[in-house]
This record gives C-alpha cells, structure tokens and sequence, in this order.
DNA sequence: ACTAACCTGTAA
DNA sequence: TTACAGGTTAGT
C-alpha cells in the first residue's frame, strides 16, 4: 500500500497520539511479523519503553524508543498501523497489539508481508535494511544532480530505476507514474538517454507529486488508510495510475497501459516523449 | 535484468 | 477459475 506520501501520513497521524506513551504490553497474536534482536525476544525488548517520537526514512517507519531502540516499520503492500484511544477487539488480521498507558496501536496485514524489527538505534545506520537507500527525495540535499548522480552509468528504463530504492528512497507504483506523467518522460526511456532539462523537470516533478500526495494525506486506492482509520484524498489528483485506457486528462488521448519492471505502468504516448 | 516467492482478497 | 494488487528479496 503506502509509498512515501502515505507512511509520512501514518508518521504524522501516529505520533501525536503516542509520544511519550509507555508500552506497557506486546501482544503477539502472529509472531511471524515481528523480529527481535540476538537472542532477545521482542517483547522483552520493547516492553515498558516509552516512545520518543516517530521518524520516516522512504518507507520505513522509524518508532524511537527509550533507551536507544528503534523499531523499524514497514508496511509493504497492505500493513496498517492504527490508533485506538481506548482498548480495542484485534480485528481478523491484527498481528501486532502494543497496549500503551492511553490507548493501543495495532498492527494489521492483510497480506502478512509487513514487519517489525526492534534494533538498537546506532544500527539503524549501519547494520539495517535502512544503510543502502538511495536521499530522501524532499530533503534539500536532493537536487537535479544528484538524481542525475544517481542515476550513474545504469542504462534502465526510468520506471526501474525509479522503483529502485537505492537510487531514490519512498517512490512506488503510484509516484513513479505520476512523476513520469508530470515531467513529460515516457517510462520506457533509458536512464542515460535524458538531457539536463528532462532530469531537471523530472526531479521537479517528483518533489512536487510527493508534496502533493502529502497535502492530499495520500492515495487510497485500495486499502490505505491512516494511524486513524481515514483514508486520503490524493486519488482525484491521480492523472495516470490506475487510469489505463481512459482519456489523458490533458489530451484526451486514450492512455497506455504495459507491463515494465515486472510492475504495471499506465502513460500517456502523446503527452510523455 | 527478469521471475518467483511471500500472502490474502477482490474483480474479471 | 484466473489475474492482479500500493513492495521487497532471493533466486536464476
């Protein structure tokens, strides 16, 4: 489910109801979707710390605990994180329960592919999934040269190496076509094949549709939904995702739906060159 | 660089 | 019944 614009969404809708709650309780209805560290349990790790406050590298979710612990969170394809003020009955898929001093936040999976890692923070660096990402695309540091850095000497078409989390961390199915679609580039074309000016309007285009997913607290196709429950607004924005074979709402032009990147990639042949 | 695998649900 | 789904990884 959630690229960028809808794990920020979680981090912001979480956090102000959890900072500095104590975790008073684990209950591990489905262990599979938890990790502890070395020959510590997970709950032993994480109960009766408090939460500090909640951080987001792509999509990862980063809990930081007392005490020098992270819990490193991601939803994959259908996780959720929700919030309950009160306690609350596991719903079917519920995998995770942290019962704090006010209210509860469960962890849910449909799909049984999101996880949670508890690790000592100075790991998060070095020692994690986290140490190979590629810059966070809003951070200022991210510019038109460094897309074009990262890019290197690959010769991908875009939508890989823009799916890839370690060229660009946070972009998905969703962003990726919509960054595309914005920039005016076909997802078809080789990463060594753009001029100064298209990465330069794809870099913008990217900022920009990630920002926008944030206003909009981000897409809800499907099943995402926020540490409330609310879904976001951002699917009216959607110009190219999930739209194959109706009319480009620039052109009218009915839009291209392939297979690329093993992913589907919705285009608009007139509007994207 | 592509495919299968991990899972379950929904829609065609 | 089959195909497909917002992700990532480990295999060819």
């Amino acid at each position: 489910m959630p690229e960028l614009p809808e794990v920020e969404t979680i981090r912001r809708t979480l956090v102000e109801h959890v900072k500095n709650s104590k975790i008073e309780e684990i209950k591990l209805i489905w262990p599979g979707a938890v990790c502890g560290w070395e020959d510590q349990s997970f709950e032993a790790l994480v109960t009766d710390r408090r939460i500090q406050t909640i951080d987001r590298r792509g999509k990862y979710l980063l809990i930081r605990l007392d005490e020098d612990l992270t819990l490193i969170a991601h939803m994959r394809m259908t996780g959720r994180l929700n919030y309950y003020p009160e306690n609350q009955e596991p719903e079917k898929h519920t995998h995770v329960v942290f019962r704090l001093e006010h209210g509860e936040i469960h962890f849910s999976d449909v799909r049984k592919f999101g996880r949670i890692q508890a690790i000592p923070t100075p790991l998060c660096i070095s020692g994690s999934s986290l140490c190979k990402l590629g810059p966070e695309p809003l951070e200022t540091e991210f510019t038109s040269e460094v897309l074009r850095e990262r890019f290197g000497k690959k010769k991908l078409p875009l939508k890989a190496a823009l799916l890839d989390q370690h060229v660009l961390a946070g972009l998905g199915n969703i962003y990726v076509d919509e960054s595309l679609f914005r920039a005016g580039i076909s997802p078809g074309r080789g990463t060594d094949t753009l001029t100064e000016a298209e990465i330069s309007k794809l870099h913008h285009a990217i900022q920009d549709v990630l920002q926008a997913g944030i206003d909009a607290q981000g897409t809800s196709f499907r099943d995402y939904r926020d540490a409330n429950g609310e879904k976001g607004f951002f699917e009216q924005e959607l110009q190219v995702y999930g739209r194959g074979g109706k009319p480009c709402k620039v052109c009218e032009q009915s839009l291209e739906r392939i297979r690329l990147a093993g992913r589907t990639t919705v285009y608009c042949s007139r509007c994207q060159k």
